[in-house]
DNA sequence: TTTGGTGCAAAGGCTTTGCAGAAAG
DNA sequence: CTTTCTGCAAAGCCTTTGCACCAAA
Protein backbone atom coordinates (compact mmCIF):
# COMPACT_ATOMS: atom_id res chain seq x y z
CA UNK A 1 0.00 0.00 0.00
CA UNK A 2 0.76 3.55 -0.53
CA UNK A 3 1.04 6.08 2.71
CA UNK A 4 2.88 9.13 1.38
CA UNK A 5 1.41 11.89 -1.01
CA UNK A 6 0.85 11.01 -4.49
CA UNK A 7 2.29 13.46 -7.23
CA UNK A 8 1.00 13.93 -10.01
CA UNK A 9 3.18 12.96 -12.23
CA UNK A 10 3.10 13.02 -16.55
CA UNK A 11 2.90 9.40 -16.34
CA UNK A 12 -0.07 8.67 -14.03
CA UNK A 13 -1.92 11.95 -15.74
CA UNK A 14 -1.66 10.50 -18.64
CA UNK A 15 -2.56 6.55 -17.30
CA UNK A 16 -5.51 8.39 -15.74
CA UNK A 17 -7.08 9.99 -18.79
CA UNK A 18 -6.44 7.04 -20.84
CA UNK A 19 -7.92 4.62 -18.90
CA UNK A 20 -11.24 7.37 -17.94
CA UNK A 21 -11.22 7.83 -22.38
CA UNK A 22 -12.44 4.06 -22.64
CA UNK A 23 -15.45 1.57 -21.11
CA UNK A 24 -13.52 -1.55 -21.99
CA UNK A 25 -11.99 -2.41 -19.08
CA UNK A 26 -8.40 -2.80 -20.79
CA UNK A 27 -5.75 -4.92 -18.82
CA UNK A 28 -2.07 -3.50 -17.79
CA UNK A 29 -0.94 -4.12 -21.09
CA UNK A 30 -3.82 -3.02 -23.03
CA UNK A 31 -2.62 0.51 -21.05
CA UNK A 32 0.56 0.53 -21.59
CA UNK A 33 0.10 0.32 -25.41
CA UNK A 34 -2.49 2.90 -25.37
CA UNK A 35 -0.06 5.53 -22.98
CA UNK A 36 2.74 4.43 -25.03
CA UNK A 37 1.61 6.80 -27.85
CA UNK A 38 1.42 9.43 -25.51
CA UNK A 39 4.65 8.57 -23.52
CA UNK A 40 6.94 6.55 -25.96
CA UNK A 41 9.67 6.34 -23.04
CA UNK A 42 7.13 4.60 -20.35
CA UNK A 43 7.32 1.57 -18.71
CA UNK A 44 5.50 -1.11 -18.53
CA UNK A 45 6.73 -1.20 -14.69
CA UNK A 46 5.28 2.23 -14.10
CA UNK A 47 2.11 1.03 -15.83
CA UNK A 48 1.97 -1.62 -13.20
CA UNK A 49 2.83 0.62 -10.46
CA UNK A 50 0.34 3.46 -10.88
CA UNK A 51 -2.71 1.44 -11.97
CA UNK A 52 -1.85 -0.49 -8.16
CA UNK A 53 -1.73 2.83 -6.32
CA UNK A 54 -4.56 4.75 -8.27
CA UNK A 55 -7.01 1.28 -7.29
CA UNK A 56 -5.23 1.63 -3.66
CA UNK A 57 -6.48 4.95 -3.68
CA UNK A 58 -9.65 4.37 -4.55
CA UNK A 59 -9.60 6.64 -8.17
CA UNK A 60 -10.14 3.52 -10.29
CA UNK A 61 -11.14 -0.37 -9.72
CA UNK A 62 -9.08 -3.33 -10.15
CA UNK A 63 -11.36 -5.88 -11.62
CA UNK A 64 -10.68 -9.97 -11.31
CA UNK A 65 -13.39 -11.33 -13.62
CA UNK A 66 -11.49 -14.01 -15.07
CA UNK A 67 -9.61 -15.09 -17.34
CA UNK A 68 -5.52 -14.60 -16.11
CA UNK A 69 -4.92 -10.83 -16.53
CA UNK A 70 -6.58 -8.15 -13.99
CA UNK A 71 -8.38 -5.48 -15.63
CA UNK A 72 -8.68 -1.45 -14.87
CA UNK A 73 -12.04 0.52 -14.77
CA UNK A 74 -11.66 3.93 -15.00
CA UNK A 75 -15.47 4.37 -13.47
CA UNK A 76 -14.77 3.94 -9.20
CA UNK A 77 -18.30 3.89 -8.83
CA UNK A 78 -19.70 0.04 -8.10
CA UNK A 79 -21.88 -1.60 -10.62
CA UNK A 80 -21.62 -4.74 -12.35
CA UNK A 81 -20.00 -6.43 -15.59
CA UNK A 82 -20.34 -8.83 -18.05
CA UNK A 83 -17.94 -11.00 -19.90
CA UNK A 84 -17.99 -12.96 -23.12
CA UNK A 85 -16.75 -16.37 -22.28
CA UNK A 86 -16.07 -16.43 -25.75
CA UNK A 87 -13.72 -12.93 -26.52
CA UNK A 88 -12.86 -12.19 -22.94
CA UNK A 89 -14.62 -8.46 -23.80
CA UNK A 90 -16.08 -7.15 -20.75
CA UNK A 91 -18.83 -4.76 -19.91
CA UNK A 92 -20.05 -2.55 -17.88
CA UNK A 93 -24.38 -3.82 -16.55
CA UNK A 94 -26.02 -0.76 -15.68
CA UNK A 95 -28.24 -2.79 -12.96
CA UNK A 96 -29.11 -1.11 -10.05
CA UNK A 97 -26.64 -2.91 -7.29
CA UNK A 98 -28.66 -4.43 -5.01
CA UNK A 99 -28.12 -3.35 -1.69
CA UNK A 100 -30.64 -5.83 0.37
CA UNK A 101 -28.16 -8.87 -0.92
CA UNK A 102 -25.13 -8.11 1.47
CA UNK A 103 -28.07 -7.52 4.56
CA UNK A 104 -28.91 -11.03 3.46
CA UNK A 105 -25.65 -12.82 3.44
CA UNK A 106 -24.71 -11.28 6.54
CA UNK A 107 -27.34 -13.01 8.39
CA UNK A 108 -25.89 -16.07 6.68
CA UNK A 109 -22.10 -15.99 7.95
CA UNK A 110 -20.10 -14.83 10.48
CA UNK A 111 -18.23 -12.52 8.43
CA UNK A 112 -18.22 -8.75 8.19
CA UNK A 113 -19.48 -8.11 5.09
CA UNK A 114 -17.21 -5.21 3.32
CA UNK A 115 -18.76 -5.48 -0.70
CA UNK A 116 -19.77 -7.64 -3.29
CA UNK A 117 -19.43 -8.25 -6.67
CA UNK A 118 -22.05 -9.52 -9.17
CA UNK A 119 -20.46 -11.01 -12.50
CA UNK A 120 -22.48 -12.43 -15.62
CA UNK A 121 -20.80 -14.71 -18.42
CA UNK A 122 -22.07 -15.00 -21.87
CA UNK A 123 -21.58 -14.59 -24.90
CA UNK A 124 -21.29 -11.07 -26.49
CA UNK A 125 -23.28 -9.53 -29.82
CA UNK A 126 -19.83 -10.38 -31.69
CA UNK A 127 -19.52 -13.86 -30.72
CA UNK A 128 -23.56 -14.62 -30.31
CA UNK A 129 -23.57 -18.15 -31.99
CA UNK A 130 -21.79 -19.74 -29.00
CA UNK A 131 -17.97 -21.04 -28.65
CA UNK A 132 -17.75 -22.14 -31.94
CA UNK A 133 -18.32 -19.77 -34.30
CA UNK A 134 -15.78 -17.18 -31.52
CA UNK A 135 -13.16 -19.11 -32.28
CA UNK A 136 -11.38 -17.24 -35.43
CA UNK B 1 -10.31 -28.60 -23.62
CA UNK B 2 -10.58 -32.78 -23.45
CA UNK B 3 -12.50 -34.94 -26.46
CA UNK B 4 -11.60 -38.41 -25.32
CA UNK B 5 -12.87 -40.57 -22.77
CA UNK B 6 -11.58 -40.19 -18.93
CA UNK B 7 -9.35 -42.96 -17.22
CA UNK B 8 -9.90 -43.91 -13.51
CA UNK B 9 -6.12 -43.49 -12.95
CA UNK B 10 -5.18 -43.50 -9.22
CA UNK B 11 -4.24 -39.88 -9.63
CA UNK B 12 -7.15 -38.81 -10.27
CA UNK B 13 -9.28 -40.18 -7.81
CA UNK B 14 -7.80 -39.67 -4.96
CA UNK B 15 -7.06 -35.73 -6.29
CA UNK B 16 -11.38 -35.62 -6.52
CA UNK B 17 -11.75 -37.81 -3.31
CA UNK B 18 -8.96 -35.06 -1.23
CA UNK B 19 -11.45 -32.53 -2.76
CA UNK B 20 -14.35 -33.68 -2.16
CA UNK B 21 -13.36 -34.20 1.51
CA UNK B 22 -13.05 -29.96 2.19
CA UNK B 23 -15.13 -26.99 1.96
CA UNK B 24 -12.08 -24.88 2.24
CA UNK B 25 -11.41 -24.54 -1.69
CA UNK B 26 -8.08 -25.41 -1.91
CA UNK B 27 -5.64 -23.75 -4.63
CA UNK B 28 -3.75 -26.02 -6.71
CA UNK B 29 -0.59 -26.08 -4.48
CA UNK B 30 -3.00 -26.77 -1.44
CA UNK B 31 -4.45 -30.27 -3.51
CA UNK B 32 -0.87 -31.04 -4.28
CA UNK B 33 0.19 -30.79 -0.36
CA UNK B 34 -3.02 -32.55 0.28
CA UNK B 35 -2.60 -35.34 -2.29
CA UNK B 36 1.10 -36.12 -1.46
CA UNK B 37 0.68 -37.36 1.56
CA UNK B 38 -1.26 -40.46 0.04
CA UNK B 39 0.47 -40.21 -3.29
CA UNK B 40 4.46 -39.25 -2.15
CA UNK B 41 5.37 -39.20 -6.02
CA UNK B 42 2.69 -37.34 -7.51
CA UNK B 43 3.52 -34.13 -9.36
CA UNK B 44 2.03 -30.46 -9.48
CA UNK B 45 1.99 -31.32 -13.16
CA UNK B 46 -0.57 -34.12 -12.25
CA UNK B 47 -2.34 -31.57 -10.06
CA UNK B 48 -2.81 -28.90 -12.03
CA UNK B 49 -3.89 -31.50 -15.17
CA UNK B 50 -6.25 -33.26 -13.79
CA UNK B 51 -8.36 -30.05 -11.86
CA UNK B 52 -8.36 -28.49 -15.55
CA UNK B 53 -10.09 -31.45 -16.73
CA UNK B 54 -12.07 -32.13 -13.92
CA UNK B 55 -13.78 -28.54 -14.25
CA UNK B 56 -14.00 -29.13 -18.01
CA UNK B 57 -15.93 -32.36 -17.13
CA UNK B 58 -18.00 -30.31 -14.22
CA UNK B 59 -17.64 -32.58 -12.23
CA UNK B 60 -15.79 -29.70 -10.03
CA UNK B 61 -15.35 -26.14 -10.16
CA UNK B 62 -12.62 -23.87 -11.12
CA UNK B 63 -12.86 -20.59 -8.91
CA UNK B 64 -11.79 -17.53 -9.78
CA UNK B 65 -12.38 -15.13 -6.26
CA UNK B 66 -9.76 -12.76 -6.57
CA UNK B 67 -6.25 -13.55 -5.93
CA UNK B 68 -3.30 -14.65 -7.49
CA UNK B 69 -4.35 -18.37 -7.30
CA UNK B 70 -7.34 -19.99 -8.61
CA UNK B 71 -9.26 -22.25 -5.98
CA UNK B 72 -11.04 -25.71 -6.56
CA UNK B 73 -14.80 -26.35 -5.06
CA UNK B 74 -15.60 -30.42 -4.97
CA UNK B 75 -18.87 -29.32 -4.40
CA UNK B 76 -20.33 -28.66 -8.30
CA UNK B 77 -23.62 -27.14 -7.74
CA UNK B 78 -24.40 -23.58 -8.08
CA UNK B 79 -24.13 -21.25 -5.21
CA UNK B 80 -22.28 -18.72 -4.00
CA UNK B 81 -18.95 -17.63 -1.81
CA UNK B 82 -17.97 -15.58 0.43
CA UNK B 83 -13.89 -14.49 0.73
CA UNK B 84 -12.00 -13.23 3.52
CA UNK B 85 -10.16 -9.56 2.44
CA UNK B 86 -7.42 -9.98 5.09
CA UNK B 87 -6.52 -13.91 4.83
CA UNK B 88 -7.93 -15.02 1.61
CA UNK B 89 -10.15 -17.58 3.34
CA UNK B 90 -13.42 -18.52 0.97
CA UNK B 91 -16.13 -20.41 2.41
CA UNK B 92 -19.25 -20.90 0.73
CA UNK B 93 -22.59 -19.08 1.40
CA UNK B 94 -26.14 -20.78 1.67
CA UNK B 95 -27.72 -17.97 0.09
CA UNK B 96 -30.36 -19.61 -2.54
CA UNK B 97 -29.15 -18.64 -6.25
CA UNK B 98 -31.29 -15.46 -7.56
CA UNK B 99 -32.70 -16.82 -10.70
CA UNK B 100 -34.37 -13.64 -12.05
CA UNK B 101 -31.29 -11.25 -12.04
CA UNK B 102 -29.81 -13.17 -15.55
CA UNK B 103 -33.70 -12.38 -16.59
CA UNK B 104 -32.92 -8.84 -15.69
CA UNK B 105 -29.50 -8.60 -16.81
CA UNK B 106 -30.82 -10.27 -20.30
CA UNK B 107 -32.87 -7.45 -20.50
CA UNK B 108 -29.85 -4.48 -20.77
CA UNK B 109 -27.64 -6.10 -22.51
CA UNK B 110 -27.25 -7.81 -25.92
CA UNK B 111 -24.98 -10.86 -24.92
CA UNK B 112 -26.42 -14.30 -24.24
CA UNK B 113 -26.44 -15.01 -20.58
CA UNK B 114 -24.79 -18.11 -19.34
CA UNK B 115 -24.22 -17.87 -16.32
CA UNK B 116 -23.48 -15.73 -13.17
CA UNK B 117 -21.66 -15.24 -10.12
CA UNK B 118 -22.08 -13.17 -6.84
CA UNK B 119 -19.11 -12.79 -4.51
CA UNK B 120 -18.87 -11.45 -0.59
CA UNK B 121 -15.62 -9.97 0.48
CA UNK B 122 -15.76 -8.80 4.49
CA UNK B 123 -13.80 -10.41 7.15
CA UNK B 124 -14.10 -13.36 8.47
CA UNK B 125 -14.27 -14.55 12.33
CA UNK B 126 -10.69 -14.77 12.84
CA UNK B 127 -9.77 -11.56 11.17
CA UNK B 128 -12.58 -9.87 12.53
CA UNK B 129 -11.12 -6.78 13.80
CA UNK B 130 -10.17 -5.69 10.32
CA UNK B 131 -7.44 -5.43 8.48
CA UNK B 132 -4.91 -4.40 11.22
CA UNK B 133 -5.32 -6.97 13.42
CA UNK B 134 -5.35 -9.55 10.78
CA UNK B 135 -1.52 -9.13 9.75
CA UNK B 136 -0.43 -12.01 11.94
C1' DT C 1 -2.15 -53.48 -27.71
C1' DT C 2 -3.81 -48.84 -27.85
C1' DT C 3 -4.16 -44.46 -26.18
C1' DG C 4 -4.59 -41.46 -22.41
C1' DG C 5 -1.92 -40.30 -18.15
C1' DT C 6 2.21 -39.44 -15.35
C1' DG C 7 6.66 -37.44 -13.61
C1' DC C 8 10.10 -34.43 -14.48
C1' DA C 9 11.94 -30.34 -15.82
C1' DA C 10 11.84 -26.54 -18.66
C1' DA C 11 9.29 -22.89 -20.55
C1' DG C 12 5.59 -19.30 -20.42
C1' DG C 13 2.87 -15.40 -19.11
C1' DC C 14 1.73 -11.85 -16.04
C1' DT C 15 3.25 -9.00 -12.25
C1' DT C 16 6.45 -7.31 -8.87
C1' DT C 17 10.78 -5.42 -7.44
C1' DG C 18 15.82 -3.57 -6.73
C1' DC C 19 18.39 0.02 -8.12
C1' DA C 20 20.36 4.37 -9.78
C1' DG C 21 19.06 8.45 -11.84
C1' DA C 22 15.14 11.95 -12.67
C1' DA C 23 11.63 15.01 -11.23
C1' DA C 24 7.80 16.89 -8.31
C1' DG C 25 6.88 19.73 -4.44
C1' DC D 1 16.67 19.76 -0.75
C1' DT D 2 13.77 15.80 0.15
C1' DT D 3 11.01 12.25 -1.12
C1' DT D 4 8.52 10.01 -4.53
C1' DC D 5 8.64 8.28 -9.13
C1' DT D 6 10.60 6.36 -13.33
C1' DG D 7 12.98 3.18 -16.65
C1' DC D 8 15.31 -0.85 -17.00
C1' DA D 9 16.12 -5.39 -16.20
C1' DA D 10 15.93 -9.16 -13.33
C1' DA D 11 13.37 -11.92 -10.40
C1' DG D 12 9.03 -14.11 -8.75
C1' DC D 13 5.03 -16.75 -8.84
C1' DC D 14 1.64 -19.57 -10.69
C1' DT D 15 0.53 -22.46 -14.48
C1' DT D 16 1.30 -24.87 -18.74
C1' DT D 17 3.79 -27.97 -21.69
C1' DG D 18 7.22 -31.30 -24.24
C1' DC D 19 8.88 -35.67 -23.81
C1' DA D 20 9.78 -40.44 -22.72
C1' DC D 21 7.92 -43.90 -19.97
C1' DC D 22 3.82 -46.02 -17.68
C1' DA D 23 -0.65 -47.95 -17.09
C1' DA D 24 -5.80 -48.25 -17.78
C1' DA D 25 -9.05 -50.38 -20.67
Amino acid sequence: MNEGKLRLTKQRQIILAELRKVTSHPTADDLYNMVRQRLPKISLGTVYRNLEILSDNGIIQKLDVGGTQKRFDGNAERHYHIRCASCGRVDDLHLPPDENVEDKAAKLTNFKIIRHHLEFVGYCPSCNGGPKSARF
